[in-house]
DNA sequence: AATGAATGAGTATTCATTCAT
DNA sequence: GATGAATGAATACTCATTCAT
């Protein structure tokens, strides 16, 4: 009995440090989404988390460490999409999950850009974003992918790369759309350059050969 | 003849103030290059200027003004190979145009990775380097596309449009084979990665329609 | 008997506490030793004494009341070494005593150079140090020149001036020699000093007058 | 002549660059003297130099470096007396010397305090210490010591190991005594002090062998 | 126009001490 | 008494920009 409550106290600060830390993620990621990583001051990141400016350093050794935390954390918005590609078979489904890929809102991660542009020149913050993120989502496409083409709606290509090279162009592609969201141009822009997008993905550029002329 | 001097000692201040400005941006350039924008002092970019770190306010208002002028003054990548599209007109040229958009080394302009890493996050930048760059190339694609459609082959698409996918999605994907570079991983490796994002681009994934089963 | 246990409880508890006292006072004069005392943490003290941090403050008031106790319970070196004194009442002996006292090697106590360097500037840890460690060695050394002089193999000094002095002298001596232990030139360098310095103690530079000349 | 003002100029800005430098390290020696390195801020020493926190680096590298710099450019005490030194050649007058050396007030640079300190346990500052003080003093005093035996009114010791003791114990003392400046206890205290330390390190403490009894 | 010394605001991190549990 | 998380004051150093010469 003694000893099951002393194994409680333990799991219960075990917890509380948990809360904190993530607590601290929540509101450094806020802070970072809205300043910048470069431009975020700790004491910011402090006062968001409602904590005294030393107490972060009780949970991350370093400014950069919340960074690197909040990567390997946070799902990204691929993750999600292709979580249920699990399941898909068909080539409708396919075609309806490369246009939702490349439509999500994904805006509610503000600080994903942030992250984004940390990685873009820092090759260690880049290797653990492919590796926390990237990877599996590519093995899952190439699975899809591979489906697909023993089904024979999909052309016969390489699954690897092309999956590599899907996902990515997929992701750069989010990307550079997501900047649509901030200069509010005309309504629906967004949504037109998306569905080019997908559709330059999904059926290219070229006329298939062997097809009658328009 | 007093005038025309006058008219020649200034024109001759002005190139000179012109020249001066070019070797100060080259330098700024390369100190971007090897450090990013925010690592690089105006120190260091003076030092590489062989000019005093007070001069560079004679010539840029600020540091960020010598990242916006590089910015503007700089042909982009993108730039050069669709200046050669204009007088393509046929299907195999295109073909080989946008496989050799993905393949082009391009660290010749090694800044590029610190200004898109700027641009990425400053919305004032990411205008000034479309407006500079990305606009013009994009109106070129679209009449390239265009007359693809109508000499046949090419998908009867949305040219607008399609142009404006497919160059967001050629340089972002530009952008990312550009990280292979830097982990030396296997060599070759960049190669197909470029040839199969080129072969998505340009045939899609999915098998046309009425193509009989492989 | 109800009262003895109390006061049993009591003796135990006090002893228990001197004992964690002496623990940390010991784990505190290694790090202090190995860092000094400015740059030893109360976390490196508490670990090495593997006791809580937090639980520092139950036996010392403040870090510098850990130095101040190292100070006042730790025998000098030079305590030892007159203790020894008291006994003493001959030339030869005398002499020894000197020798030894400059050539001890002192690196028993590695935490004194840190005491030193503290109490050089700082006036209240100089006094304890002082109180505690040299007025009863000078009381002693007076004793023996007075018994000296009486014998007849000391010059008729000062007793009390000249016991001051030579353990002041001595005192700083020895830590001057305390310094060539690290940098370790030719081996013998600092007996060679120490002998030096013994010899200029005890028989001055002058010649005594009256001596014929060399 | 224009190259003549030229070089005005420079000499004019170099000397202007010398002075301030001198005035920093006056105002280092005097916040350093009155709080000890350690709590010397470089805001403090700023302020007392009259000109902002950031110039101190365009000066000196850094908060250590100036102490440094204090430490190689301003004479100790010792060098002063020792300089007179070179003239003497009888008895008397080293007597006096080593007397006055003794009493040489020296509290005319309280920052003496500070820099022994900090020299005692730091190898660096230690060595360049001895370097641009010490070393040069001892090799006079080693060619006085030889002068004074061959004229016979020095014992015949070795004159190198001799002298770097002497100045070695010198210094030692010198410092202890100063610390009799501050707890202003009777007044000649300090005086019979160094009295007695000068008459222990000329005579020794022994009776010369040979004399008769007192 | 050129220079480079002067400026001073800006900031991540440390650490002795406190205090709730 | 024990714990260790929370605190927050304290600080050397950087660097874009200005300005006197």
């Amino acid at each position: 009995m003694r000893h099951e409550q002393h194994q409680d106290t333990l799991s219960r600060r075990d917890r509380r440090i948990e809360r904190r830390q993530e607590e601290i993620l929540e509101a450094a990621a806020s802070v970072f989404a809205a300043e910048g990583y470069a431009q975020a001051t700790t004491r910011e990141i402090a006062a968001a988390a409602d904590i005294a400016e030393g107490s972060l350093y009780n949970y991350f050794a370093s400014k950069r460490d919340i960074l690197v935390a909040i990567i390997s954390r946070s799902p990204s918005p691929i993750d999600r999409l292709w979580a249920e590609a699990e399941n898909l078979a068909d080539r409708d489904g396919f075609i309806g999950l490369v246009e939702r890929a490349l439509l999500a809102p994904a805006p509610e991660q503000p600080w994903i850009r942030t992250v984004t542009k940390e990685a873009w020149t820092d090759d260690e913050l880049f290797r653990e974003y492919q590796a926390d993120h990237v990877r599996e989502t590519v093995t899952r496409v190439a699975r899809l992918i591979e489906r697909g083409i023993e089904a024979g709606w999909l052309r016969p290509v390489d699954p690897e790369h092309v999956a590599q090279a899907l996902v990515g162009t997929l992701m750069a592609s989010m990307m550079l759309l997501l900047r649509h969201t901030r200069g509010s141009e005309e309504p629906g822009e967004r949504e037109q350059a998306a569905r080019a997008t997908a559709d330059l993905l999904l059926f290219g550029l070229m006329k298939p050969e062997g097809t009658p002329h328009a």
